[in-house]
DNA sequence: AAAATAAACGAAACCGGTTTCGGTATTTTA
DNA sequence: TAAAATACCGAAACCGGTTTCGTTTATTTT
């Protein structure tokens, strides 16, 4: 215990002069090496605790040549602040690889440098040992860039090369077909799709799930009835209102997201319309808010928690066994109902 | 250029002996050393870039003894997770982290080891060079440990002793006066106040910043009207409840932060009440989903991008000059009227 | 009791950089 | 032109650990 200021100083060269061995020595007996007698071991071991020695983190990585040190590159997103997954999930994942003795590292993407860039950067300079990627494009250049270094990393999502990578995926195709069923069944025909941005590929499979019910339902006699969108609440707001336009307009509509979601009630409301008597409308998240509205948004919600511990598992199976064949998850989301829909009248 | 898999593995001797000398040569070429010829200099930075060599991070930390890192450990939330704070934090300040060269460390609270327990860790293992702290409490055991062994950090709110450290806070002492003013302008005079957790410093302020205002207006003839809170909906319902029931019922309430405002909001509707025409209300964070509420909610607002930038200015500062006194700034909060307020009937 | 084996630790190389110090070769000064 | 100063680079120590290899001592084996 240092009474002054300074965090303690200990190094294993003074743990082990303290002891009367060598560094080598302290150093397999604090790491559970057979050659060490179990007297010795013991001693070292006290002595360590009570001196509160502490290795440096920097050198045993040197050492060692890992990091422990998992990178996260935030994807920009241009103001779409209404979702607190990411937040949500940093909590997650940093949990899970805390237990397991690694660390997160977080970066950003300063406008000057492209995304891969960023990546590059961070393999180059040796500081993570792999990555967890975020909101996949069909296309995504970091998948291609990571595969072409044959760095570890997991997708949250899958991409056009799913074969090839590990991934973790909700599977969207199906929430959207059982979202647009659960409408199917109220009574609902004409149901309308605000879609995401189509580079993301999860945006494709919620317009596929949702497109096949209702042609398989309909028969194709009900078209027309989807909409762009760019996961914002902007981007919700024009696309309602083309909806709404129409005549017979839609009486429910399925979101990508509840940003979405959000907006397309509002102009719903700025154009008369009540919610859920008059439009339904279901989102796609489950962000913990929409369940303050009112009335409360009905969605699509699944565990971010699992997720991220899910996808930290992945990566480091995968950092342990890089011989691994490619694995992959997929998990469901659950419909939660709340209150914006309801039967057309 | 590597054709193969494998990212780079070109090392500094590698570099040397390409080139004919010496490492510790090379190195001070590329660091900018004096006694360099300029041939050789460009030289090696020519070759260098053409190997495509990045120092390898945890080599160079280890020789500089320094790590480059800047810790956040995020607070342990229960479930409160309608702000998009943290995840706009962690964004502004990795970024501007980023942009100096520093990299941001990310550790969780698992429940197994107490909050400092997490703080000792990081600082022994020599993992980071300083912290963020991030919802200061009035008493705060983080800053009194980092007080004590004389660790570099710097807080988002302030504390018992901001005297002794650095910080950044906004004002919600003024933010609150204000915010009850524009209230006493409308008219308004059974003014309601849902709090935070008191053990936050920055509840306190606001608390006593309505207060203020309420007592200097009214002279001390309206009260009762203080409801204490823990930030999050829930809360913001019961309290909502408790002061609603009163005869005669406030006209308009103020909540320590957006989410109990959505609580509030919730419950009075629930009551029969319409908003804002029978009860005004006001929130704080200003979180962009209050745009898309019915009514859109009136909140007090600040930049959380500014916030970081700014946190991150003042800990680099401390890093270069350990010596230099306290640094502190107080930002201020303004009111964005969205809606959710108007004039008593 | 001598030889073989096992147990326990010391010595030294290594990870990949940085930095100090010292020694030539070259230039400047006297 | 000899001496002093300067420019430039090599050699080696160092950061704080880990790991391999070899040596000594203690224990078995024959």
């Amino acid at each position: 215990m240092d009474e002054r200021g300074k965090p303690s100083e200990v190094r294993i060269s003074d743990l082990a002069s303290e002891l009367g061995l060598t560094k080598g020595t302290v150093s397999r007996a604090l790491n559970g090496y057979e050659d060490i007698s179990k007297k010795t071991r013991k001693r070292v071991t006290e002595v360590a605790r009570i001196l509160g020695y502490v290795p440096t983190t920097q050198a045993r990585r040197l050492a060692m040549g890992l990091t422990e040190t998992i990178g996260l590159v935030l994807p920009p997103v241009p103001s779409q602040p209404v979702n607190t997954f990411v937040s949500e999930f940093i909590d997650s994942i940093s949990t899970a690889l805390n237990i397991h003795g690694y660390d997160l590292l977080v970066h950003s993407v300063n406008s000057e440098k492209s995304e891969v860039d960023q990546y590059q950067r961070l393999v180059h300079s040796r500081k993570v040992d792999g990555f967890i990627i975020l909101r996949t494009l069909e296309a995504d250049t970091r998948v291609d860039y990571l595969l072409k270094e044959g760095f570890p990393f997991v997708t949250h999502g899958r991409t056009a090369r799913m074969a090839e990578h590990d991934w973790f995926d909700i599977d969207g195709e199906k929430a959207f077909r059982d979202a647009t069923s659960h409408l199917v069944k109220l009574g609902h025909q004409r149901i309308g799709f605000v879609g995401g941005g189509n580079e993301f590929f999860s945006a494709q499979l919620r317009l596929k799930g949702y497109r096949n019910m209702m042609e398989e339902t309909y028969d194709n006699k009900i078209s027309g009835l989807e909409q762009p969108g760019d996961l914002t609440g902007l981007g919700g707001e024009t696309a309602a209102r083309n909806l709404l336009k129409q005549n017979p307009c839609p009486t429910a509509i399925l979101c990508a997201n509840d940003a979405t979601a959000l907006g397309v009630i509002k102009a719903a409301r700025e154009l008369g319309f009540r919610i859920p008597q008059q439009l339904s409308v279901i989102g796609y998240d489950g962000i913990a808010l929409g369940g303050y509205l009112d009335p409360p948004l009905t969605t699509l919600t699944f565990s971010i928690e699992a997720s991220g511990r899910e996808i930290v598992a992945m990566l480091l199976r995968r950092l342990k066994e890089p011989g691994l064949p490619i694995i992959s998850k997929l998990a469901s989301a659950t419909l939660k109902l709340r209150g914006s829909e309801g039967p057309p009248t």
